[in-house]
DNA sequence: AAAGCGGGGCG
DNA sequence: CGCCCAGCTTT
């Protein structure tokens, strides 16, 4: 209905996979010999993680448990201090819960179809087409964060694609997909990883770098004079301070520590500014229903953790 | 469609 | 101190 392109994509599809070739981060999980499990650690570490974040634990994971069988029989309390402060631990959890499945339902391959990637734990609509794109080479429409924003002012005018991912969007990404027969699906795949590369590089969501962008004489925003987002496209921030993801986050940084840790020593030795006993007491039993921590008697572990004394 | 879920770094 | 980052799951 709305933001209707009126360009054809054609021309922006040579100029960014063009600019592509020559500009693009060399990046591990780019590497032609990464497998498609080292592919799949990587998108997983990469949901809502920066890459420079990523990149240490990515080659330290990768190092341990090389194969989706390594994973899958990791003791739980490995993984999640290997994972360390990437944030969200439920990703880990669930990569190994992958790994199993890839194990039990696929003989310790990752499947190359969008559909099973899809149904692995942790693995949505974003992951399964961004591997079966990178590591198999398929002509699947990749939609992630970057690449919303890159089609919103190229394609349709504006300067931020708003925080929802809409039909709308998911239709514009169609559209605007090189044709996956052409030439076996390499223009469509390498189109996905530009866009992304471009959003992150050049096409940033707060201060773009328009003068170095190969394709600013074609995008619609930059053509419409670089209208400011509108405050329905601003996005609000998360608080932090306080929050129980805060609270969560303190309890695993001192269960990573190591070994054991009495109940309420845990409890009330969290370097926190807040002292909410009832917030706490909250979280850890959240985390316990999660399956990120144990507890045997009185004392907290992380799950599988060797007992210590 | 919206809320919950980490954590760090940068303007 | 607000904002952003290769999202997923649940409601």
């Amino acid at each position: 209905m709305t933001a209707r392109t009126a360009l054809s994509p054609e021309p922006v599809h040579h100029t960014l996979t063009s600019w592509y070739h020559r500009a693009a981060r060399d990046l591990p999980w780019r590497r032609e010999d990464c497998s498609a499990w080292g592919v799949l650690v990587s998108e997983t570490m990469l949901q809502q993680t920066p890459v420079a974040r990523v990149l240490p634990r990515w080659e330290e994971w990768m190092r341990r448990w090389p194969e989706p069988a390594d994973t899958a029989q990791a003791p739980l309390a490995e993984i999640l201090t290997v994972w360390d402060r990437l944030g969200y631990p439920r990703r880990a959890l669930r990569l190994q819960q992958a790994a199993v499945a890839i194990v039990e339902r696929h003989g310790g391959q990752v499947p190359q179809d969008v559909d099973q990637l899809r149904a692995l734990p942790g693995v949505g609509e974003y992951t399964a087409a961004a591997v079966a794109c990178f590591a198999f080479d398929q002509p699947e429409v990749v939609v992630d964060t970057n690449i919303r924003r890159v089609h919103a002012r190229i394609f349709s005018g504006q300067a931020l694609p708003g925080k929802t991912f809409t039909a709308e969007q998911r239709r514009l990404a169609r559209d605007v997909f090189p044709d996956p027969q052409a030439d076996g699906g390499q223009l469509a795949c390498t189109w996905n990883i530009a866009a992304m590369e471009l959003g992150a590089l050049i096409c940033t969501a707060r201060s773009p770098a328009c003068s170095a962008c190969p394709v600013a004489k074609l995008c619609a925003w930059r053509l419409a004079g670089s209208p400011p987002p509108t405050e329905e496209q601003k996005t609000r921030g998360q608080s932090w301070v306080g929050t129980d993801r805060q609270v969560r986050g303190a309890i695993m940084a001192a269960l990573r520590t190591g070994g054991t840790t009495a109940r309420d020593d845990l409890l009330y030795g969290l370097p926190l500014p807040s002292a909410d006993l009832d917030q706490r007491q909250r979280c850890l039993e959240s985390l316990l229903a999660d399956g990120l921590a144990e507890q045997r008697e009185a004392r907290i572990a992380l799950p599988g953790a060797h007992p210590m004394c």
